[in-house]
DNA sequence: CGTATCTTGTTCGTTTATCGAACTAATTCG
DNA sequence: CGAATTAGTTCGATAAACGAACAAGATACG
């Protein structure tokens, strides 16, 4: 039921139905692999003979390979289909205050080389240090002809369509063009997002990332199914990657998705966004340890009450591991904040699932009876109180698997039409 | 960049290609009408002959006609073509606490007769008497096989698929088979949909209600062009339908666009639905009467003080225009405690335009300062800052329409593909 | 008035996709 | 070994876009 936009559609050409049944048999592919010809022409009710020319055109490109033969208990037996991974590479970089990470990566979302270096603050160095970084990774791992582009996430607003960042005021940027500075130094496509949607489109296309990880068998199983979610980042800001449809919503103007700064309280400390008792005031790392502490104060003076304790979220996720209680209460009040604003997520856009990332996953069991109490006390219906909530360590580095979506997206989305 | 849901998708056989430029080419004609085959041509970047095809059969369904020769400097005259919309009906159906209206309207939005009565409040008898009021009003106007179908809006949760209300307070209703029961009646397709849904679907497909209504032209302009927007209606309750790439937003359990019940204070007057300090417990037509009268009351309590006393929203938006300080500075506090809610919805979706639908926009002048004040207080963004609010008058009958659009959409929808 | 020019709309042969039936290949069962 | 069964390929039929040629209807200009 999407209305036709008039002004920019794209019209059905002679090569628009291959297109389209081409991607949705790589999807199959992708989901259900190992999958034999025969398997995905019964999935799409087609004959196999199209199958036949679809696989053939796809085996070309290399998008996919033939595994081995399957065991059925009567009739010639299937040869087995894959989705080709492991030559198609990524670069996923991660630019935050503290640091900015490179990963080499394969499309499926499987580590191969990792760097760290304090990120440099003015965006031509930056962009300058990148391109050295990139181009090394890529000689070193012989990998200068299979990289399929570079991920870019970013703290902050960015217009993904024309790769610019916005504002990123932990970076101090402002409407910067990154995309195409790094595109003209590496020769590779480049695709910027900010990081709490890049998260989110690691869910869609990705799945959650697995607890044990390094496994050789990528986690490009396809993602949880549900279409309708919300991924929620706490870390030094509060942001939300909003997916409706399977698919993420910027908004008008590129900004939607913060939730961070919607006010929980009218009395609560002020914020760096320059409101008052914001969501994230509340909830952020800083919140959680200036609470932890024994304060409920304004982030500028918390910041310098921090530096002069030393204490970080991971101490005070590690103390309430150790049973301290005053670690436990300050993180379950988080949760309760948390929350609050969840609720509203959950009143305003229903979703089917919602994810929570951040270094607070690690004492999930302080967060979780509080969040849930608060989200099932202010929804609406059952289905909404009991929507299911799953925590996603920040050991998984969920923000570069956004930045590895970035690229693999494109790859398996649908093709627009219409 | 949306991902094809592997459970639930739809391939292209022959017929797509043709499917989807076959609604490209009615859309066009929908919002540029009048306009000639090789004007079609161009836009669509196509072949003459292509279009001289689809047009043949589209002339033939009856969607399109053609009008007057059109006027050229040099050349062939242009045969000039139109959608059709006249010979092409609906019913429209608004069921409320206070009474249910019922419509015969055509596809474009012109309205052709008008019937109010009482709401039965038993499901089965307001079925009943609908059918009797349906057929009755089809033999009247001679339109029993022009009528493309009933589109219905109900205040409360409904899930739009199976035409089922889940959960509808004011009448009474949970879970209760609407479609089936009056599709059977009246032999015709029914859809049904929540009310604030129905209406964002309205400005997607019919535009924005016209002033000088009842003009022989129809609304079929095709919608502000803006597809991300969010509509805010306000009456009894308060509820949105929300608008993402040109699609509404319905949510994983159909329960999308309450923010209605969005917290945005914690002490504030307790709702109906249970919570404390939620958006429409500020700013329902009753707290606004009730504010009016000197009380920030439960609305249990302003209820009945509202019976006694005997005044209305209406008589408060007239004393307002009137000059009555207390009714503005009523209606001021009103925009106050709804910019506060809506500023929420411009973090979260950043929507292009939002549309503020009730009677209280009869009084816009002693809303508007204060709401666009809050929201341009709490924005992030200038461009968030300066998001277009659009007031729509209830003597529009928005909901109507909504239940026109309930049918038109489906009929100028774009085809699933992918 | 006659002719060149220009634009609209139609027709028709070409290419390329799905569709479906026939065919070959590989395997198990009796 | 042969019948039955399943996988995968091939090939002719059909229907769509594509593109060039053509007819229809208008103006401009000698």
């Amino acid at each position: 039921m999407r209305k036709i936009d008039t002004r920019d559609f794209r019209r059905a050409t002679r090569a628009t139905s291959r297109q389209v049944n081409r991607q949705i048999l790589l999807n199959l592919v992708r989901e259900h692999q190992p999958i034999s010809r025969a398997d995905l022409a019964r999935r799409m009710t087609v004959g196999r003979g199209v199958v036949t020319t679809l696989v053939k055109e796809l085996l070309e490109e290399g998008a996919l390979y033939e595994g081995a033969l399957g065991d059925l208990p009567r009739g010639r037996r299937p040869m087995m289909l894959h989705v080709q991974t492991r030559d198609r590479l990524v670069v996923a970089i991660d630019v935050r205050f503290s640091r900015t990470d490179v990963l080499l990566s394969d499309l499926g979302g499987t580590q191969i080389a990792l760097e760290r270096f304090a990120t440099r603050f003015g965006p031509e160095e930056l962009l300058d240090e990148l391109a050295i970084r990139v181009r090394r990774l890529l000689r070193a791992h012989a990998a200068e002809g299979r990289c399929e582009g570079i991920g870019m996430v970013i703290p902050g607003m960015v217009d993904r369509r024309s790769g610019r960042v916005l504002n990123a005021p932990q970076l101090g940027w402002r409407d910067v063009q990154v995309r195409a500075g790094l595109a003209t130094r590496t020769g590779l496509p480049v695709h910027v997002e900010n990081a709490p949607a890049a998260c989110a489109l690691a869910h869609i296309w990705l799945g959650p990332a697995e607890r044990g990880r390094g496994t050789g068998e990528s986690g490009l199983s396809g993602g949880s199914g549900i279409r309708d979610f919300v991924y929620v980042s706490v870390s030094d800001g509060v942001g939300t990657g909003v997916v409706v449809n399977g698919e993420v919503v910027r908004g008008h103007g590129h900004t939607a998705g913060e939730f961070g700064h919607i006010p929980i309280s009218a009395d609560g400390p002020r914020c760096l966004c320059g409101s008052q008792g914001c969501l994230e005031a509340h909830t952020s790392n800083l919140a959680t340890v200036a609470r932890y502490l024994g304060h409920e104060l304004s982030p500028a003076i918390a910041r310098e009450l921090l530096q002069r304790s030393g204490v970080t979220v991971d101490d005070v996720v590690r103390r309430a591991g150790d049973g301290d209680e005053r670690a436990r209460d300050a993180l379950s009040e988080t949760g309760r904040y948390l929350g609050i604003g969840i609720s509203m997520i959950v009143q305003a856009l229903n979703p089917g699932q919602i994810f929570v990332g951040g270094e607070i996953t690690g004492a999930w069991d302080s967060i979780e009876p509080a969040l849930r109490a608060e989200i099932a006390r202010r929804a609406l219906t059952r289905g909404a109180a009991e929507t299911p909530l799953v925590p996603e360590p920040a050991g998984s580095l969920p923000r570069l698997r956004g930045a590895i979506a970035l690229v693999a997206a494109p790859v398996y989305a649908a093709p627009q039409v219409g």
